[in-house]
Order: C-alpha cells, then structure tokens, then sequence
DNA sequence: TATATCGTACGAATTGATTCGTATTTACAA
DNA sequence: TTGTAAATACGAATCAATTCGTACGATATA
C-alpha cells in the first residue's frame, strides 16, 4: 500500500517547485526566467536540475511538442508538510510548539492573521473535545 | 557595529549544537556518545565536525585540559530564528502565516500548549495596538 | 536552401559537506 | 620506565548538489 515516498527535495529544487506550484506547467525558458529574478543562473543549469527532478519524480513532463513542459508531480501541501517535519527536528529538537512560537514572535504579524490563527485554534480545540472528553494530559 | 554575523550551520553543525545547547559545555567523547544514539557516526568525525566548527567561530573551546570542552558560540534562539527565516523563504514562499497554520494543523497539540499560544497572540495584538490603533490593512 | 536561433542531452568540473584513516602526543597504570 | 589507552591534528577519499560547456537536432526566416 505504499502511499508514494516523496523525495526530499533539494534547496534548487525547492526553488523550482516554488515555481511550479505558483505558476502551473511551464517551460524551461519560463522557470530560468523566473529564477533569474532571485539569482545568476543559467539556462543550461535550470534544465539540468529538471532533468534531475524528472528523475527523481519530482516533476513530470509533456515532451509531445519540441519546448518540454514541465509540471509538478508533488503537491505543495504535502512537500511542506515533510520537510517541516525534517525541519522541526533538526532546528528546534521536534518541538513544533518552539517553532510556531518563534514564527509568531519574532515578526509582524497582522490582525487578520491573528484572527485567521484563532480560527484555526477553535477549530483544533473543538477537534480535541470531540475526540477524547478527558484530555491525554501528554508531556 | 558590525554585530556578529552568524554563519548558517549545516544539517551536522546543527545535531552538535542541539546537544551543547541541551547539555552545556561538553567533552568531544559525550559528543560523539550523544551523536552515536541517533546514528552511526566515528569519534574522528565528530572531532573533526567540532573543529570545523571552531573554524567557523560557531562553537568555542577550552583546551586548558588535555581534553578539550566545547560550548556552544551562538545562541540557541538566535540561531533558530535565522534558519527559520531562510527555511519560510525557502519551503513557503516566505509566508510565516502558512508555516504556523501547517505546523499547527498537522499535528497534536495539547489543551496547555493552545492556551500557550492564546496567550501570545494575545500579547502580540496588544502590542499592534498600543504601537498602531488604526491598524495597517496590509494584504 | 543556407544560416541563425532555440531547444534538449549529457559529460564533466566545481564546490561543500561528511567521513574516516593514520600519525602523533599525552596520561596513566603496571 | 614501558606499554596501553585515549586524545588531537590533519590529509584525503567520498558523496551529493550545483554549474556549465559542448554537441547536436529542429525550427524558422532571409
């Protein structure tokens, strides 16, 4: 029943993937341009970590006409997820409270946000009554 | 005033430091102890790492004793936040908001930890409006 | 048709991180 | 004093990620 492993992407294929999920199937032409808004890089460079990604099933391709076109095989949701989870462990020791506590603190953060934040906290307190009355009084 | 620049440590750097930030100041032998229950690494690895490490001025050393005690150079929170603004940039477009609702949403969080956040939310929106009354309505 | 342009493929250099072997030194116990 | 254990220093191999040059094919246009 193997789900479907993703791979941990790298920091270039982040970057690429940013890419994809924002703007949908593009070119190769299309994503160096947009890469080459945030640093030097060259065309043969991007094509190159494309190349990688197809590989690795990262992205898929439609190569029916001469100028491939690629597009995420991952979801954005998904790939976030994992490598949040890599990342609360390896900066913040697992703790995901730290972490969000660190993102609130130390950065503007507005009254819609806040409000959005208590939402999505009723929601998870409600969730928790639901599910076990008497709380997991866990560490 | 320079203040000081903090190389960003590696994914190695960053388990050392876990462990001189849980720990204290520590020998490379408790080091390598501690390393060696999350995964199969040599003592002259470790050594090597911490070395490395003083290189970059990210841990210092006492070397008064034939064995040398290491401590960590930066501080733990300081560290966190920096890794954290590269990884929101790097995994979420640079949107803290979808980091925290992701971090919040994908996991168990327990009655006292909500309550925790409450109360920082709290004090981030009084913050907002002593600083702000009519609130910037910012996207 | 000839030539310039745009595209893909792919080998290989480079760079950075990690890992470890080996040499050497120091401390201590027999 | 001598031998063993434990420590540091450091060169070098390995591995992965990134980068780019070059070859070559297809397309378009003069």
């Amino acid at each position: 029943m193997t789900k479907k492993m993703i791979p941990k992407p790298t920091e270039s294929e982040l970057e690429i993937l940013q890419v994809l999920w924002q703007h949908g199937p593009s070119t190769v032409r299309f994503v160096n341009d947009e890469l080459s808004q945030r640093r030097e890089i060259g065309y043969t460079t991007t094509l190159k970590l494309l190349q990688l990604m197809l590989d690795k099933v990262l992205v898929l391709r439609d190569d029916d006409t001469r100028t491939h076109v690629y597009r995420a095989a991952v979801r954005e949701e998904e790939t976030q997820g994992l490598l949040l989870d890599k990342f609360v462990d390896a900066a913040f020791g697992g703790s995901a409270m730290k972490l969000v506590m660190q993102a609130l603190g130390n950065r503007r953060t507005s009254r819609e946000e806040l409000a959005q934040i208590r939402r999505l906290l009723n929601d998870i307190e409600i969730q928790n009554d639901t599910n076990s009355p008497a709380n997991d009084p866990a560490q």
